[in-house]
DNA sequence: CCAATACTTCACCATATGGAAAACCATTAT
DNA sequence: ATAATGGTTTTCCATATGGTGAAGTATTGG
């Protein structure tokens, strides 16, 4: 029941970027190189890179070079992990109301009381 | 399938520091005042009213003031909204889900179970 | 009334963040 | 060999963030 989470504080930062997040949805699709990634971003090179090492730090992406390209994968157990902190949450809640119903919703992972 | 989600960014942002998803945590057991909060961190006062100031302008949390004492109340239903982003993504992975990195992480056994 | 309590505001500071510009490798392509 | 492509590194800048200390404002409590 504790704080098990790994680094959830660089995870909640690199999704605080709206750019960042698009690159996660983005490789949600599959796997693509830096520069077909930073096309549709109205910045520069170097500054898209500050946000793919962001990701990169935080564990939510993995990059690779072959030749001159590097080719970025999410990592999806990253960010499925960090989704389970929500559902923890929701626990505690069920758990202080002692509510049967919110108890079966936060077990089960997507209902809510409301 | 779009961006309906409300303030990832600020939500997410607040969630990056610890003070602050601590706060979350305690609120999850029901509303207390400021300094009753505030007491358990290494930090001034001012210093910790910014935190609930970002939780707030968050949408997290909710304050009211009754004669001396400021009472905040944990914000499930925003909680709630921003876990279901994760869910979003994983439904897109689903649906994209004839990837080969996919596939054999869900052979590899690391499974999620959903 | 006087003092303690519970914030609140203010001025300030160090560091981090997000961006630009420019110059610099490597690896293909011609 | 030369040029173009794809990325990288470096320097620099404006602003945001997270913290401090000190003083200020309302409420209680004695």
């Amino acid at each position: 029941m504790e704080n098990h989470y790994p680094a959830l504080d660089s995870v909640f930062h690199a999704l605080a970027d709206p750019t960042r997040r698009a690159v996660v949805q983005r490789l949600g699709q599959g796997p693509t190189t830096v520069s077909d990634l930073a096309r549709p971003f109205p910045m520069g090179l170097p500054a898209f890179l500050k946000h793919l090492g962001v990701l990169e730090s935080a564990g939510l992406i993995d990059t690779q070079k072959a030749g001159r390209t590097r080719t970025c994968t999410l990592q999806r157990d990253r960010l499925a992990q960090v989704s389970s902190w929500f559902d923890d949450q929701r626990a505690q809640w069920a758990y202080r109301y002692d509510n049967l119903d919110t108890l079966l919703s936060a077990l089960g992972g997507h209902g809510h009381d409301h």
